[in-house]
DNA sequence: AATAACCTTTACGTTAACGTCAATTTCATG
DNA sequence: CATGAAATTGACGTTAACGTAAAGGTTATT
């Protein structure tokens, strides 16, 4: 029974593959472990780093982190979190601490996010109203002109009426 | 009449004051300048640059740009679009499609920083109830403990009930 | 076991986004 | 108008985050 623990283990795969799966390098991949980002499974310290689910989820967060432009460095305190020793209280207070800094950092982006989404609407809109003034006192409007209107119009507000 | 138009015109400033008001250094905003993000009025082509209101405002987005991850090439773009020649159809019919572009993935963006934020609110409760339920088991359960869940787990809920 | 395909480390190269001088110029002020 | 503070233009240095090439080790397949 403990045997068929260590069966059904998932499977494990190598650096390019993972690297494709991304969309990035093996290099990128190495760096961060370089980093104390990743740190894979590996049968003997020389042979082929071997990746699993885990390796693959702490992958995926640091491209979201570096889409939010956390540095590599900030990524890893973020990662660090997710790990600690669940039997040091004292560490636990500190990762808790820690989390909840990153949480206000969060919705402080997500407000600045919003705010930009507004202001860019909202030109859009300005600028839409410009090109329709434009298209109705032309006496020939230009057919490419109506089509373009045509298909904008829902674009935009389809991404308007998006609740966010 | 038109005197007084341009007597009340704003008051302009340095280079180290703007510096000084965004918490960054001149040398940067001279590089921003010279990627062609900023471009500042100057009584001759050698003298001082001098900062309008309207110079401060694009600062403010090149910056949030930098906290979103954006390169200063990618926000030259996005500012691009707010001054594009409004009597060029041609060109407006450009700016709208690239605004809709960013306005995409600004929503993407918002997407995966609440799912982030999902995440790291859940493994906080985790952590938590782990805390919780060692200070229970424990007969003489530290001050400072009790001291730190008091005030950990309001400020934690105060985050989790923000409406996002 | 040979061989190609893939992996490893080592090491130097590159780009973006500034920092940091140094050598002038310009500006404000007594 | 002198003079000290602040600004300007080079020009080179630095750091993060990889890219790239070389030289050799590992793995899978025939």
């Amino acid at each position: 029974m403990g045997a068929a623990k260590k069966a059904g283990e998932g499977k494990k795969i190598t650096i390019s593959e993972l690297a494709e799966e991304f969309g990035i390098t093996p290099r990128a991949i190495r760096y961060y472990e370089e980093l104390g980002l990743l740190c894979p499974h590996r049968k003997s310290p020389t042979s082929q780093r071997l990746y699993d689910e885990k390796d693959r989820v702490r992958l995926k967060l640091i491209l979201r982190g570096k889409r939010f432009g956390f540095s590599l460095a900030e990524t890893r305190e973020i990662l660090e979190l997710y790990e600690a020793d669940p039997t040091e209280r004292r560490q636990i207070q500190r990762t808790l601490e820690y989390g909840l800094e990153h949480l206000l950092e969060i919705d402080e982006k997500i407000d600045e996010l919003k705010e930009l989404r507004r202001e860019m609407l909202e030109f859009a809109r300005r600028f839409l109203k410009i090109l329709e003034s434009m298209a109705e006192e032309d006496p020939r409007p230009d057919p490419r002109l109506r089509k373009f209107l045509e298909s904008y119009r829902p674009r935009l507000e389809a991404v308007a009426k998006r609740k966010i």
